[in-house]
DNA sequence: GCCGTTTTCGGCCCGACTGTTTTCAGTCG
C-alpha cells in the first residue's frame, strides 16, 4: 500500500519530537513539526512532487524535509527517521505524553540520571529520587506522580472520535459478507458517550456465514491482536489499543441481542424490571414466560423498537437510554424529539488562517455551503491568545473587509463575523468596548489561568456572561477529555445566569472538548438557555465535528428548537439584531 | 530546517504560570 500522506505526516512530527528530545535547534524542530501539519491536512500527490522535483514548492518544505518525503515515498521509511529512533529508547517518547514534562526535562531525566520510560520514572518518583535534580523539586515530583496516575487511570479509554470511524469502516465491511442479515454497533458508541472503552459490534447472519464473518472480522484491516476468536464471539486489539468485540447472534434474536448490548446497564435494568411486571423475563435473545400466576404468551418481536411498544413504551433512542427519566418518559408519551444533524442551518465558532486555523475563510465558507449551511459564524481568537496567533485590531478590520466581499457575492449564504474573546482572569475580556461593538457575535472563552477555585472560577465566567456584547459562552469548563479536567465551576449557577442575561451557551463537539457536557443540557434547555453547536473547527474537515455535537445535544435530550443553530438565516439576523 | 520586494543571514509567536530559584527555565496554550 503507498504510503498516505498522515503517514508522512507522522513521521515528520516524531522526527519533530527526536529532536527536540536531543535538544537540537528548536526552531529545526519546529520546522517539522509545521511541515507535518501542512502535509497532514493536505491532498497533495506527494509521489508526483516527489518525480517532479517540485516539492519545495509546498509551504514549509524545503530542501531537507523534501529529501526526507522523497526517501519516504519510494521507500516506505526514512533514513533520518531510523537513525534518530535508534538514538532514543522508546519509552523516552512516552514520558513526553507526561503533563509537565517537556522535551527539555524528559531529555534530562533520560541523559542524567538514566530514566527511560515511564515505569522508571515512577518508582523514582515514589522513591523521591527527582528532587535534587537540578530544576526539579519536591512539587514537581508530586505533580508528576499524579499526572501519571491520571495517564494510567486513562489509558484503556477512547475519545468517541477515536472509535467511530473504525467503527463504522469494520461495520461496512462485515455487511458486505453474503449472507449477514443485520449488522449494528452497540454498547456505548451507539449511546454516543463521550468516552468508551470498547467497541462492540452485533451481527445476525445464516449459519453458513458465521465462519465467514468471524474470519473476516479477526483479519480485518486494522486488527493488531486476537484475543479471543469464537463461533459467536471474537475479540481482538484494534491500532491504537481499542478492544473490539464481535457477537454474532440468530436473527429472531437480533433485537433483543441488540437492547441488551447497547446498554446502559443502569437502563437494562429498568427494562428487565418493567417486563418482570408484565409476567416475562428479559434477556438478551428473548422474552421469555417467568413469575407464578397470570402468564402473557411473549410478544414477537421483529426490531428492537417492538421490545419497548411490547412493554406500554415508546422506543427509547440508544443516546437517551442512561436511566436518567427515560422509561417514565417514554410510558407517558413524553420523550423529546431529538434534535438530527439535519435541523442544522450553520454553525459558530470556527477559525481560519487569521488565527490558528488551516484553511482560509474562503475555503471554510465554501465548506460551510457544502454542507448544505446557510451561514457560518467566524469566531478567530482575540489578541492576547498569542499561542494562536491572534488578531489585532488591524487584522480584524482586514478580515472584516474579506467577509463583506465573500458575502456580496454569495446569495443566500452569510459569514458572521464573530470573535473567540479570551475571558481574562478577572472576567473582563481580551477587547476594548469599541472593538466589541465591531464584531456581530462574540463567544467569549478561557484559556488562562486554569487553577482558580470554583467560586473565582464561577465568577470569572459569570462577568463575561452578563457582558451585554457577549452572544455566547464557549467551552464552559476547559476540559480535555482524558487529558484535563476543566476549571472547577458551578454549572448550575453559569447556566442560571445564562439565563438571567440571555447569553447562549456552547456546545463545543471538538471531540476532545464535547463542553458543556450533555449531562448539564437538559437543565440548561429547562431554563430556557440556548445552546449552540460549534464545531470549533480549525480546518474545514474539522466543521464536520458537529456530528459529535448532535450526539451531545441529543444525549442532554435537546430538541431543535433548544439550538440556536437550527434556526434560519433569518432568525439568526434577527436574533443577532443585524439588518438581514 | 525554512524563509525572503527590509532577503542568502538572521530571525523564526508570545504571555502567563509554576516551581524552581534569588533572576529564570520550562511548559502550556
Amino acid at each position: 500500500m503507498p504510503i498516505s500522506n498522515a503517514d508522512i505526516a507522522e513521521v515528520l512530527e516524531e522526527i519533530g519530537t527526536l529532536l527536540e528530545l536531543k535538544g537540537e535547534n528548536v526552531f529545526k524542530s519546529r520546522a517539522f513539526h509545521a511541515a507535518a501539519r501542512t502535509l497532514g491536512s493536505s491532498t497533495a500527490d506527494l509521489r508526483r512532487h516527489a518525480d517532479e522535483n517540485s516539492l519545495t514548492s509546498i509551504q514549509g518544505i524545503g530542501k531537507g524535509i523534501a529529501d526526507i518525503i522523497t526517501d519516504l515515498v519510494r521507500n516506505g521509511t526514512s533514513s533520518v527517521h531510523r537513525e534518530l529512533r535508534k538514538s532514543v529508547p522508546p519509552g523516552v517518547l512516552d514520558m513526553l505524553k507526561v503533563p509537565g514534562l517537556g522535551p527539555k526535562r524528559v531529555r534530562q531525566l533520560y541523559e542524567s540520571v538514566g530514566i527511560k520510560s515511564t515505569a522508571e520514572l515512577r518508582d523514582a518518583a515514589e522513591q523521591h529520587r527527582l528532587a535534587g535534580i537540578p530544576g526539579f523539586g519536591e512539587k514537581t515530583e508530586q505533580n508528576i506522580l499524579s499526572s501519571l496516575d491520571r495517564l494510567e487511570k486513562y489509558a484503556d479509554r477512547f475519545l468517541i472520535s477515536s472509535a467511530a470511524p473504525v467503527a463504522g469502516a469494520l461495520l461496512s465491511l462485515l455487511k458486505e459478507i453474503p449472507g449477514v442479515r443485520r449488522a449494528e454497533i452497540a454498547g456505548s458508541l451507539r449511546r454516543r458517550k463521550e468516552i468508551i472503552g470498547d467497541i462492540d459490534i452485533l451481527i445476525s447472519c445464516a449459519p453458513s456465514a458465521a465462519s465467514a464473518v468471524m474470519k473476516r472480522f479477526t483479519e480485518a484491516p486494522g486488527v493488531d491482536r486476537i484475543v479471543a476468536h469464537g463461533k459467536t464471539k471474537s475479540s481482538v486489539l484494534l491500532a491504537g489499543g481499542i478492544p473490539c468485540d464481535l457477537r454474532i447472534v440468530r436473527d429472531s434474536e437480533f433485537p433483543f441481542a441488540l437492547a441488551y448490548f447497547t446498554g446502559s446497564k443502569e437502563h437494562n435494568v429498568a427494562v428487565r424490571s418493567r417486563a418482570k411486571d408484565f409476567g416475562w423475563s428479559l434477556n438478551e435473545y428473548a422474552f421469555t414466560p417467568a413469575g407464578k400466576g397470570k402468564r402473557k404468551a411473549p410478544p414477537r418481536c421483529r426490531e428492537e423498537g417492538d421490545i419497548y411498544r411490547a412493554l406500554g413504551l415508546s422506543e427509547i433512542p440508544p443516546e437517551l437510554r442512561e436511566q436518567t427519566g427515560e422509561l417514565e418518559a417514554a410510558e407517558r408519551g413524553s420523550l423529546p424529539r431529538l434534535i438530527q444533524e439535519a435541523d442544522l442551518r450553520g454553525t459558530f465558532h470556527c477559525h481560519t488562517t487569521a488565527s490558528d486555523g488551516r484553511d482560509t475563510l474562503e475555503a471554510m465558507a465554501d465548506a460551510a455551503r457544502q454542507l448544505g449551511w446557510d451561514y457560518l459564524g467566524i469566531a478567530d481568537h482575540s489578541k492576547v491568545a498569542a499561542y494562536a496567533n491572534g488578531l489585532t485590531p488591524d487584522r480584524v478590520k482586514l478580515q472584516h473587509r474579506e467577509i463583506d466581499i465573500l458575502n456580496a457575492r454569495s446569495r443566500g449564504f452569510r459569514i458572521f463575523k464573530g470573535t473567540e474573546a479570551d475571558i481574562l482572569s478577572d472576567g473582563t475580556l481580551d477587547w476594548s468596548e469599541s472593538m466589541l461593538e465591531r464584531f456581530e457575535y462574540v463567544v467569549a472563552s478561557i484559556h488562562s489561568k486554569f487553577t482558580m477555585s470554583e467560586q473565582e472560577a464561577t465568577r470569572r465566567i459569570i462577568r463575561a456572561i452578563k457582558n451585554r456584547h457577549v452572544t455566547m459562552l464557549g467551552h464552559p469548563t476547559g476540559r480535555l477529555l482524558l487529558q484535563r479536567d476543566g476549571y472547577p465551576v458551578n454549572m448550575k449557577e453559569i447556566i442560571d445566569a445564562a439565563a438571567d442575561f440571555g447569553t447562549m451557551i456552547e456546545i463545543n463537539a471538538d471531540p476532545h472538548r464535547l463542553d458543556l457536557d450533555w449531562r448539564w443540557c437538559r437543565y440548561a434547555a429547562e431554563k430556557g438557555v440556548l445552546l449552540s453547536i460549534n464545531p470549533d473547527a480549525h480546518s474545514t474537515a474539522g466543521l464536520k465535528n458537529v456530528s459529535y455535537g448532535i450526539g451531545v445535544a441529543r444525549k442532554g435530550w435537546l430538541e431543535a428548537g433548544h439550538v440556536f443553530n437550527t434556526h434560519s438565516l433569518k432568525a439568526v439576523c434577527a436574533q443577532l439584531s443585524i439588518n438581514s
